[in-house]
DNA sequence: ATGCCTCCCCGAGGGAGA
């Protein structure tokens, strides 16, 4: 089974760049971000009709999550827990069934800039109910994985420049901390467990010719468990969609599973 | 990067992104 994670900068500016991809890639599952719309506004008979099951979690104008499926998916849940108040679509999560049942969450995790200040407060807040969740998912021993926009530059390695972004919060020891004490109840990396090699990004900013000078980083991860990590046949980042016409500034990353 | 693009809101120009 193939599942992408993909933050597409806003479902309509990305139909069809999204569906060129769709059509070569053939994902079963893709995990959307940034998908910038509500519910009812998100067009889905552009992926229904290429047999993908549609499921949303939007928000107006900002965040918001998704999930294309060609298998029917089950308990469909959104909103991370630990916080009934939290009202940004940053989080979905859902069995499939294969072979064997997988768990898959896809989520948006807060960008937290400017650190210090609230949005920062907001990122580590987030990132404390994501390692409950991510806990639960251990203990349960059911594979599962967590896909998403991280907004998190692991290591200097995964940053072209990485002096630039030393007071950021993607890159503030803070936030790596974090993210390593979730990867550290018993999560694969995907991609590193594949690719140990640095250069290797899945963003690139729209300024200053980012693209073009490949001054990238990699925030886009896919975090495995291990009865998870036990299945994984491949881990590419598909980095050509960035050359795309009307291309995001995120490209796609996935996983190849034997479930 | 005191943000050089692009997205969204809408119907101008501001907020957000990373």
């Amino acid at each position: 089974m193939k599942i992408a994670t993909f933050n597409i900068n806003g479902i309509k500016a990305r139909i069809h760049a999204l569906g060129d991809w769709l059509d070569e890639a053939q994902p079963d599952i893709a995990l959307l971000q940034e998908v910038k719309s509500v519910n009812e506004g998100f067009p889905r008979e552009h992926f229904e009709n290429r047999g993908y099951n549609v499921y949303t979690h939007g928000q107006k104008s900002f965040n918001g999550v998704a999930i294309l499926s060609k298998l029917p998916l089950e308990n469909v849940q959104i909103g991370l827990p630990g916080d009934d108040s939290d009202e940004q679509a940053r989080w979905i999560e859902a069995t499939v069934i294969g072979r064997q049942a997988l768990h898959i969450c896809g989520l948006y995790l807060p960008n937290g800039n400017p650190a210090p200040g609230p949005k920062y407060d907001y990122k580590l807040s987030w990132m404390k109910r994501l390692y409950n969740r991510a806990q639960d998912l251990i203990q349960s021993e059911m594979p599962a994985l967590m896909a998403g926009d991280y907004n998190i530059i692991p290591q200097p390695e995964d940053a072209a420049t990485p002096q630039i972004w030393t007071d950021d919060a993607l890159f503030l020891p803070q936030s790596r901390d974090a993210f390593r004490r979730i990867v550290a109840l018993g999560f694969t990396d995907a991609f590193r467990a594949r690719d140990p090699s640095p250069g290797q990004y899945s963003f690139w900013d729209y300024q200053g010719g980012a693209w073009n000078r490949n001054n990238g980083i990699r925030i886009d991860h896919i975090l495995m468990t291990p009865s998870c990590a036990d299945m994984l046949v491949d881990c590419q980042i598909d980095k050509h969609v960035r050359d795309q016409e009307k291309p995001s500034d995120h490209v796609p990353v996935w996983v190849k599973l034997d479930n």
